[in-house]
DNA sequence: TGGTAACAAACAATCGTTGTAAACTAGGTG
DNA sequence: CACCTAGTTTACAACGATTGTTTGTTACCA
């Protein structure tokens, strides 16, 4: 079993679509760019290479990755959701100051008790764990603001 | 043993807002509605009551609740934000098919061993878990569909 | 070579939300 | 009581993120 570490491509082609310019573009932006890129972010980068890009064709392409599991869409709050191409179990730092988002590598639910969801008879497929507060930029930020002057 | 006027109205007072009845009526619906409404939801309600109301006024007073701690407005990707007047901590299943969002009366996160956040300089204020899924009607509705019996 | 199906582009529309400015309301003052 | 002021609500326009529609454009196949 290949681990398809780096495969949009791969994945997109597994799944019967084409290998547009444009899809292939998006991938290569996709397993690039560091951390979480809104679609308008990768909309930015895309056109600088290829100025015709339309922003629909990203928000196109992010649901087919998506829907095949190449990737996840998170939405944590910021407005619009983020590309998350790290797929394996982990925590995020959402700053409500900056917006940012981090990862941390650790799944704070894996050894909880989830017992309590059968009685819901609710079928998890997912979970999202985000932890919000303050970045070590913005609280030194608004604390120097506050008690400075 | 029914409060008349709940907590909402009191911590509006305590915190110097007028109790103006288009509060009033809104702390009301937060207290009676159930589930997790959303500033839409609240809206309809409203306006069946009191016809002039106006969406920015539920947003304002959401904003003014949700700044003095009264309330939390969580957003779970369905769109729109809902309101949280059950503040204890608890994880939220929502189905990915009808949108829903149960409260589950547990904190998976309370056990975890968190002290990786340390090294990241970030203060936590808050946490979200949320258990994508399908609930009970949509897990039957599509399964049966899909294989239809 | 023309036909067809998949795809991308342009652009308008939509949804949830917010900004603005005008209008209203309650309480204090003479 | 008419008047002033601060806080509040309203109508309405605007906004950012996303989606629908329509019209090309492209690759591929008989």
């Amino acid at each position: 079993m290949k681990q398809p570490t780096g495969g949009l491509v791969e994945r997109l082609k597994d799944n019967g679509l084409k290998l547009t310019p444009q899809r292939h573009l998006i991938c290569q932006l996709i397993e690039t760019l560091p951390g979480h890129p809104t679609a308008e972010d990768l909309y930015e980068q895309a056109t600088a290479v290829m100025p015709s890009m339309s922003l629909k064709t990203v928000y196109s392409t992010l649901y087919e990755l998506a829907g095949m599991g190449a990737i996840r869409l998170v939405n944590v709050g910021t407005g619009g959701f983020r590309v998350e191409s790290h797929l394996e179990p982990h925590a995020h730092l959402v700053c409500r100051s900056c917006g940012q988002v981090t990862d941390v590598p650790v799944d704070p639910v894996a050894d909880a008790d989830l017992s309590v969801l059968e009685q819901f008879d609710f079928v998890v497929e997912q979970r999202e764990v985000i932890f919000r507060g303050l970045c070590r930029e913005c609280g030194l930020r608004l604390s120097g603001e506050g008690s400075g002057s």
